[in-house]
DNA sequence: GGGAGATACTCAACTTTTTGAATAGGTGTG
DNA sequence: CACACCTATTCAAAAAGTTGAGTATCTCCC
């Protein structure tokens, strides 16, 4: 029940139809919470049972209708007392992790595109994020924006995104240069 | 079946019962994968049925016996092929990103709270994976033990468990000014 | 004009994860 | 000497997440 909270404070952006949300949570956009579509689809029907959102069906001309779901008022308390809940601890599951951990005893060379691939990865997001960013700020400065802005949520989140990516790249270019120092001691 | 794969890279470091792996694998300690004792209990069975880790069973004296599992042939050729698989995304899930995202909605004493919590958590690690880089360092240099250790994974995914961290506190401190602000701007 | 990719979903089966409890002796603290 | 916490594991139910396919129309590019 917690991918309920991640809609709902996507759901303060404004309307979005399952479509629209699957792509906010795809793995290549997705700050800091993933889902599939189904996943979603499958929790809006939920939260529309239990009032928390509200569909409100369009009709299209040369497309599939869509339902277009907004926070009801309940909605909104429920993410209100959400953000007052005590924090469990996130789990991290990190695949690559997992494979540089075993890579004296793995394939070297696998494990080093594999953090090749994740720099890269990192870049793209970053490059996107920083789009964003751009968008959001709109010409002004970081400190004007926070001043002005309505909302600091999103953006604080962004400024997080960033750095993880950043730290990603960092890390993988360091990572990169042991394990290449290492295979030429190896030879 | 991801799990499987970070206990085979656990075992890595030697011979360990269910209930070591389950202190490795808490929330606390853990640095890129986290597992409860039931999760690692029914994968551990499921493992060695499938001749992947191998049990033995060490009877103690004031203690409930227990199963000390390492790695088999069969296990080791596993993890090798798993370092050479193609990497998915990993699914990120940060419940307090959803919190700082929904925080213009939400409770901002709480979400306040909940940042410095994040930071007091992060400190704590860092304490705990910098007594543990001593300890591998060993009084050298990062360079010399690079440049003479037998595994290098542990060193560069602890690596990266610090970097992740001190972004967290660094990250953390910037959230907390700019909600103070606004806190304050609403006065 | 053919094929890829976008829009907009639904259904079903399966696997994994989470939650909570139970067992049972041992050790350390005030 | 009671109480909390440590060792070491097992069981069961419920919730959540993954995988893969299917439907149907439209647009864009070569």
């Amino acid at each position: 029940m917690a991918l309920r909270n991640a809609v709902m404070a996507a759901l303060l952006e404004g309307e979005a139809s399952g479509y629209d949300l699957a792509k906010e949570f795809d793995a290549s956009v997705a700050n800091f919470w993933m889902a599939t579509p189904q996943q979603l689809y499958r929790e809006l029907d939920r939260m529309e049972a239990e009032g928390l959102v509200r569909a409100r069906v369009v009709e299209q001309e040369r497309r599939p209708n869509k339902r277009l779901f907004s926070l009801t008022e309940q909605g909104r308390r429920h993410l209100r007392e959400f953000t007052a809940e005590p924090l469990r601890p996130g789990a991290i599951r990190d695949e690559l992790m997992v494979k540089v951990q075993a890579v004296d005893a793995g394939d070297a060379g696998a494990v080093r595109a594999a953090v090749a691939e994740r720099i890269a990865w990192a870049e793209a997001k970053i490059a996107r994020w920083e789009r964003l960013r751009a968008r959001l700020l709109d010409g002004r400065t970081e400190d004007e924006f926070l001043a002005g802005a309505e909302r600091i949520g999103p953006y604080l989140t962004l400024l997080r995104g960033l750095a993880f990516e950043e730290e990603n790249i960092r890390w993988g270019r360091r990572a990169l240069a042991v394990l290449d120092r290492r295979a030429a001691a190896l030879q």
